[in-house]
DNA sequence: TCGCGTTTTGCAAACGTATTCATATCGTGG
DNA sequence: CCACGATATGAATACGTTTGCAAAACGCGA
């Protein structure tokens, strides 16, 4: 294999016989330069096979035209869409991403400190309830931090939501308007505030027909720990008669549970109720009942929002909450009459 | 919002009474620095809140730390899995990931240059079979490339994956003991070496105990595209007993069509058999059969093949064929007596 | 205290580009 | 053909580090 090509400006301002800053202005859409020089410019360097050294580029323009990506949970099916969109989104704007991926609930600070030095003009954050520290050395270097589907409490950083609570209040009407009796919450991670919204939301949906949520389970958002946790509420009765978990992934392997270890009939004899919409909600095996959140819409506002504070380098930050939608399907009993939906 | 604070080595240079050489040597792990001078520098680093600029010492050390992932079907459960694994693995190492997401057979060319740009010490790329253009351009740049589970007639490009061909081979060769006499391939993308692979395997164990391949039907890796073939398979008798998706990802699109869309039991009416071993072919509802593929080692090989050749500036390709394991589930009929595996 | 080998330290030169500022060139109307 | 505004160009500087080199400080036995 031979050895990297190095071939920088210079050399092919030489070989056009021009100066290096007109090379460099042949490179920059906006610089002033003759189209005559131009063609010379992109001929010499189309044959030396050059491309501008980013890094360089960066150093000087004290831009890296980079933004962080962090998350965690990789397994939910829910991440890799918003990734890929994304993704999209911020190559067409010309901006490239770098990944990091927090070992669920491991040395986010050191990964913290990895991002920081890594000299991004913007992080975008799903996952991770960020503590407050952390938070506040994001905002105390300046550079711009969104976070897509969790938030903190702590002004100074921009948030796009979708509007848990109110997903979770129509659960918990609709399961109350189903007749449901002992309803079950799977939570995912305790640091999560999504999780904890959509329980809230639950709770006073239930209460507004009468009812209560009977009992909480941890499933932090994991496959394996979901089906544990849904073993342990069937060990003994009383039995829920409905489950409504934090998240599709959950409810799936609720229901892989409920049908293949416990022998239940979904949803004649237990309900279940998701959140998100993740496409395998919608296969034929489980018809999930959920609700969906508007995955285009978050990461549209989240990257065009990041993008804009990037842009200005003054901003404020800003939350966003995005309506979810209920999605009816067969996994949860219906209501005898439909219900009307706020 | 403040503005970006900007602190040098100069700015804590000074605060610490040294030169900027010395804050440079502290935070370079093998440089010469006495203990004394290196403490007073690290408190006027935090202090400061100093961060060495990585841009800065890319430009210098010609060295980005920083690797190319690209893939594109994010879709597949398959590959959020390597993505987490890789990730971890280079965060490991101290080295970051630039994400691709290349647009599904979109602008290729243009996704190429734009890495090529960024100055990235290596390329791990999982998808889009490199056009040999493409790639004589990568070796020439004299950027390191693996790519994983793919691969390109080009000698000089590192590859890693998994046994395609003996994979297929068990496949037919264990339908064709099970009876079967009517199997259906169905294929991913054209493009795809390992789709190609695959089903030369299951031609030549189908052969093995001469039976054969009837028809091939194209999903090219995609879900709902799998579903429209296996309706397209089923339009009319003679109906396949068998279907070889050449992925998990279709091979489960394959039976929710079966077994909803057209009242098709399986395996009872038809076999259905994948390929990967996605941790949704384990799931109680699918029991899928298939073989597995070596992710972990993949991964393992693949990013320490990588470090090494960015290591020593002058390497070899090297290729590395994993082994495969056949996964005994239910989604197959079984053979009168156990296959003898090879 | 001196001498000598070993660390430590500072100076200065890179790395490859963008960009300012002054100069040169061009186009055009008088 | 001249003058003059607009546009194109080149020289030089800066971005924030790493690192070779030479000088300085150090440790320590005599």
């Amino acid at each position: 294999m031979k050895r990297k090509s190095a071939v920088t400006s210079r050399d092919v301002a030489e070989r056009a016989g021009v100066s290096q800053s007109a090379v460099s202005r042949c490179f920059s859409p906006k610089a002033s330069i003759s189209e005559k020089t131009k063609v010379k410019v992109l001929k010499a360097a189309k044959e030396l096979g050059y491309r501008p050294n980013s890094i360089a580029r960066s150093l000087i323009t004290r831009s890296s035209r980079t933004i962080a990506l962090v998350l965690s949970h990789l397994d939910n099916m829910f991440y890799p869409l918003v990734v890929e969109k994304a993704s999209l989104r911020f190559q067409a704007e010309d901006y490239h991403l770098l990944l990091f991926v927090v070992p669920e609930e491991g040395d986010f600070a050191g990964v913290m400190d990895s991002i920081l030095q890594s000299q991004v003009d913007g992080i975008l954050m799903m996952s991770a309830s960020l503590t407050s520290s952390l938070a506040h050395e994001c905002v105390e270097t300046g550079i711009p931090v969104v976070l897509i589907n969790r938030n903190v409490d702590f002004a100074g950083i921009s948030q796009v939501y979708s509007d848990n609570y109110h997903g979770g209040y129509w659960v918990g009407s609709y399961l109350a308007m189903g007749g449901h009796e002992r309803v079950a919450y799977l939570a995912g991670l305790e640091t999560s505030s999504t999780s904890r919204h959509r329980y809230q939301g639950l709770v006073d949906g239930l209460a507004s027909l009468g009812q209560q949520c009977r009992v909480v389970a941890r499933g932090d958002y994991d496959f394996e720990q979901a089906r544990e946790a849904t073993l342990q509420l069937f060990a003994e009765p009383p039995y829920p008669d409905a489950i409504f978990a934090a998240s599709d992934h959950m409810a799936i392997s609720v229901m892989e549970t409920l049908r293949h270890d416990l022998g239940r009939r979904v949803p004649e004899d237990v309900s279940v109720i998701g959140f998100d919409d993740t496409p395998i909600a919608a296969w034929p095996s489980y018809r999930l009942t959920t609700v969906r959140q508007p995955v285009d819409r978050m990461v549209e506002e989240a990257t065009t929002l990041l993008l804009k504070q990037i842009r200005q380098g003054d901003f404020n930050a800003e939350n966003r909450v995005l309506p979810v939608t209920p999605i009816l399907r067969d996994s949860a009993r219906q209501p005898a009459r439909e219900l009307a939906t706020e």
